[in-house]
DNA sequence: TTTTCTAATTAGAATAATTCCAATTATTCT
DNA sequence: AGAATAATTGGAATTATTCTAATTAGAAAA
């Protein structure tokens, strides 16, 4: 047993899997992602690893990015034709965007959801991957 | 009752109901989309309505898909980053896009499978909108 | 350690899809 | 037909992303 916190992979070691260098930009980037997941796009990224690393190109946070996706650590989030969003959620989820709020929600998705998503295959489809999202309008949080 | 192939809604009619007018150019590119149902991008209606309107432009033919996006009559279909495509099945559906061949297959949606997609969200939770793509092999026809 | 080899980073240029703009042309309304 | 307005056009602009060639940093060997 882990501690709650812990269910994030280690980035040093899935790197090395996969015959790759760990370096601070990687880490930077990483870090971010997993600090606030609220689905920050490249440029976010870049201005939140800069406060960090100021040297930091755009280029290397497209390939860092690039390098994290490939190792399974973040997902990338396509909605609509919106610049691409990062997301360290490796649980099967769907995405719900608000459209008063722009924000991005995770929504879990249970055993019988995905056997229903499996279930709209017909015969000889074989899925290796899948993307499911909403627009709409989320619930507002009212403080009084 | 009509006949089979009248299922597609009329373009002048659906238009004049959005105040907009008739025209060669929006006229050109529906006729485009429901002739071969491909999921064609902008490039690919551009070629294709060239062929009857030689001096079309690209921004006109962008123009028209946002209007007959707008009028409900084609939808914009995005996986991943790749451009935009574009689809006049009304029906509620999902997309498959085949790793292999790139082609893009329309599933249908049933009733359980649409209540299972309202079922995983959450209350308070209003989608307007909602798009499932998965990506795969799709069955290959062999001929013999 | 130093050296060597290779991978990663960098700044800036290049690309690709899409949108914007100002001028012209086509529709509709009177 | 004439006036008013909407749509089309070619080209420039924009935006997200990828590429390139030079430099820097990490890993392995000596």
């Amino acid at each position: 047993m882990t501690t709650t916190a812990n269910h994030i992979p280690n980035l040093a070691v899935a790197l090395k899997q996969n015959g790759l260098r760990p370096t601070k930009q990687r880490s930077c980037v990483y870090q971010v992602i997993i600090a606030k997941r609220d689905h920050p796009t490249a440029d976010d990224i870049l201005l939140r690893v800069k406060e960090k690393l100021p040297t930091i190109s755009f280029a290397t946070v497209y390939n860092c990015l690039e390098t994290l996706v490939g190792c399974g650590l973040v997902k990338q989030v396509n909605l609509d034709r919106s610049p691409a969003r990062y997301c360290p959620n490796l649980q099967p989820h769907a995405h719900f965007k608000c459209k008063e709020t722009g924000q991005i929600h995770d929504l879990p998705l249970s055993e019988k959801n995905l056997n229903n998503l499996k279930s709209i295959l017909p015969t000889g489809f074989d899925a290796e991957n899948f993307d499911l999202s909403f627009i709409g309008k989320s619930p507002t949080k009212i403080n009084h």
